[in-house]
DNA sequence: CAACAATATTTGTACATACAAATGTAATGC
DNA sequence: GCATTACATTTGTATGTACAAATATTGTTG
């Protein structure tokens, strides 16, 4: 469905107003088709965080390392990390050298979980992108970048 | 900057998942470069509610009808809209035929920081997309569309 | 016309997020 | 070694959001 008729507009937008608006309601799109996440009491942040932990490889990582590399930079990454201590997903401890900073892992229950939703979520991505065919793929992401290129901002 | 550079990642991604990352990673980079509207006490959602009774020209509109429009359809337009109309926003009546409905208006007031914003808003989509030409913005809103041209979801 | 279902909106509750200020720790200059 | 600044994280507070349940009104059926 075209951007007008899903936000149900009658006047034709300009193609640069169209642009902003569709990459804002696709996003949205993609995070209401995303329910594996809510379904295993996980937000989006949290799987990312857990994602960002595996991908440390048993390095611990800092809560400003993981802040940089989220897709969602929230404010709060402290009270995000909280959540998933209790759920026993990340284990944080008091980084020896400088105890400024914390040390976080992800568990083993956090590892179990993810390699649970890996193949859900591979499949979710596949049929997102099903009718995109490999060099549409390349194409959307050169442009979304492009768009991002802007150094004015952020 | 590509998105993997952008979020830190090491390992190579399949297009299709970072297609999907890539949205939404722009998604959240064009909210946080909106600053025009926190400025003016506004959030993304209460402009878009503006903007859809704007387009309304007179003519009352129900939360439903909003609710449908919006590009983020958060489940709560009912306390969306009591901030808008107690900044005077926005006008609230109960409909003569249908009682259950809600007619809502733009004020004058509503009307005058929607047309303050307007240049504003402007010169921010021509910002953003500065570095895409014509051409490629038709091509990032179709394949933004054919993404979302999934059926099986939503 | 009473009972029930459907529709439109609101409210309750729990949780998430934004921004600023506060805390605790380390590094630097004098 | 003490004060000052910078750094890393946490907390406070206000606001926003999600989902379910509640309320109010209208339409339908026996």
């Amino acid at each position: 469905m075209s951007i007008e008729k899903a936000i149900k507009t009658t006047a034709p937008m300009e193609p640069r107003n169209k642009a902003v608006i569709n990459v804002l309601y696709t996003s949205r799109y993609l995070e209401a088709t995303a329910t594996h996440f809510k379904e295993n009491d996980l937000t989006m942040q949290q799987y990312n965080v857990l994602r960002i932990l595996r991908g440390q490889k048993g390095k611990p990582a800092n809560v400003m390392t993981v802040q940089e590399r989220m897709i969602d930079r929230s404010s709060n990454t402290t009270r995000l990390i909280d959540k998933l201590v209790k759920k026993s997903l990340v284990k944080r401890q008091v980084c020896q050298q400088n105890r400024r900073k914390i040390e976080l892992f992800i568990t083993s229950e956090g590892m179990e979980l993810l390699s649970s939703l890996d193949p859900i979520i591979e499949h979710h991505n596949k049929e997102i992108t099903q009718h995109l065919t490999a060099k549409e793929l390349e194409t959307l992401n050169l442009l979304l970048d492009k768009m991002r290129n802007n150094d004015k901002h952020l």
